[in-house]
DNA sequence: CTAGGTGCAAATAATTTGCAGAGGC
DNA sequence: GCCTCTGCAAATTATTTGCACCTAG
């Protein structure tokens, strides 16, 4: 849905390259963090250099949007406002009424929930709004909190990519030791320690990971949560583990497993997809990788597991006893 | 949040009573369903009545906003629309961009992941704005739905308000039998048992009511989803349900079900407050209620069991147990 | 030289407002 | 007769556009 990173130097303006008027708004534009007006634009444009007619600020904003540089949005103020859109995904809005300030964040529970409902209503959803208007912390403490500009979000998204996987490898390595701890057949038994094992060492990999990146601003972890996920991959596992109380055979936890794992990689690919180039991006696609070796070995072994049942019971047994009772 | 159904006759212009020209745009503006905008209105009203200037259409709708019979909704057009808030619950929008058509939806899932995201933040919320762009069934396959009018939209809401009590009653059966079933002081048995038939009996009725809903309008199972709850408070007994899976006596499986009952209760008490008079908000509350005097029962069959409990053995053994294993 | 960017002022578009007159109680 | 509503036209605000001019390649 986002457009790539754009290359800028193929969208500058043809014509005017170094003192263009154009690459001033830019500069500025970029420079300055948060939601602006164009009005807001201008006036920090002609403050640093006059001679720039508000006609010109409109046009490159405008420019901007079309180069992907720029995303316009209405706060509902009665004008728009324009963000920055490059390294910086799609998200959400919080609106402080007060300041008229605004946050960010990014959720994609919200997005999930969006999208079962488009596809009840037989919609075809290119783009969600959603805001929350209130009153902020600051306007109401009167303390203000740490500022968040361009290369810090980009840190914080980096690290709650992160949070994501970890909250899925856990659920994962809950998942496989549970299945291993139940599993009848040896073989079922060793996969299952294999990928608890494996799980366990990835997620000493993210969490190691998630530690330099910490280190590398002690401010990062007390920066407030820019993506919010419950019920995203985390939940998928959390869900098999607990159909994995329920009983079952090693056909079905290598089932339940495939499942997860699937349902897993898909989701972080797809996120992973979406949003522009960034560390955060990178995380998100590769640990979709990851769980896609998982899927396949998870896949082999099913296979292996039911040719050799086949050959002392009948595939599917539980169907088969369905379909007798019938009769 | 939203204002009580207002008394429209002691917001009517002091001044003219009948033929008021306000009283003529108001009159047009409940009559047509959907999102208007100003010039919209301002069209029809010309339509049908001359003489009647732009300014009084707007000034008619400031009042109208002020009075809590409309609601001003920004759709990202440049220009503000208008709905009716009359007996309309708060909502989001699903807003079509080739057709400019726009129809609404309620979530109290979304809404759940709101607080949640506000609160993260420390931020007081006061309006949340949902928004879904993209382009609708019609505009696709060509096929106009079942229009919706005024009255529709209650009856709609009364059915969603209905579904949701029926989820939850469902759990809750479920989650009653299960006890009942595991339960091992026979008095435990028994309120348990008490508590399944009165969720079977209170189902029964709402599965009554819901017919008879539905028999007074043979399109209206057949209309589309208003009211989205997923996670809602079926949501609850579901997860208290599998809390009792897991095993425990009955004094534990007594506090999720007042866990479940008292959440659950909270839960139809505040969507119902917050809706405007309708047969969904009666719904709600009368739901409430129920929840309420289950809510009572449980916790009053918890303190006897507990006392009985006290004569026999000591209570919270549990916790009696780990201290001692910690010492 | 030429495509495009730029300034300026005028045009639009949605909405509000000042003010004189009208209408209901 | 008073108070509020109304109409009309002018004002405001955000944004766009026509057009002549300028500038880098």
């Amino acid at each position: 849905m986002d457009r790539q990173l754009p290359d800028l130097s193929s969208l500058r303006p043809a014509g005017g390259k170094r003192s263009s008027k154009r690459d001033r708004v830019l500069n500025v534009f970029l420079r300055q963090e948060g939601h602006v007006s164009a009005d807001d634009l201008f006036e920090r444009v002609r403050r640093e250099a006059a001679g720039i007619a508000r006609a010109t600020v409109y046009r490159t904003l405008q420019w901007m949007v079309g180069a992907g540089i720029a995303r316009k949005v209405d706060f509902g103020e009665g004008r728009f406002r324009f963000e920055p859109a490059y390294r910086h995904p799609r998200h959400f809005h919080l609106i402080c009424t007060r300041c008229h300030s605004s946050s960010e964040f990014l959720s994609t529970d919200v997005e999930a929930l969006m999208e079962e409902i488009a596809a009840a209503r037989n919609f075809a959803a290119t783009q969600s709004v959603v805001q929350i208007h209130g009153t902020c912390g600051e306007c109401r403490t009167g303390r203000k909190p740490a500022p968040i500009d361009g290369p810090t979000t980009e840190l914080v998204f980096a690290r709650d990519a992160l949070r994501m996987a970890i909250a899925t490898e856990r659920s994962g390595l809950e998942f496989y030791a549970r299945a291993a701890g139940q599993a009848k057949d040896p073989r079922g038994r060793t996969v299952f320690q294999k990928l608890a094992a494996e799980e366990g060492e990835h997620l000493g990999t993210l969490e190691k990971r998630y530690r330099q990146l910490v280190a590398g601003d002690p401010q990062l972890e007390s920066r407030p949560t820019f993506l919010f996920f419950k019920g995203a991959a985390s939940g998928l596992f959390a869900e098999g583990a607990k159909e994995l109380i329920k009983g079952g055979d090693d056909l079905q936890a290598l089932l339940i497993g495939i499942r997860c794992e699937r349902g897993s990689h898909e989701f972080f690919k797809r996120y992973g997809e979406r949003f522009e180039d960034s560390e955060g991006k990178q995380i998100f696609l590769e640990f979709a990788d990851e769980e896609r070796v998982h899927l396949e070995l998870l896949i082999r072994e099913y296979r292996a597991l039911r040719a050799r049942q086949g050959q002392s019971t009948p595939a599917r047994p539980a169907v088969a006893a369905r379909r007798q009772r019938r009769r």
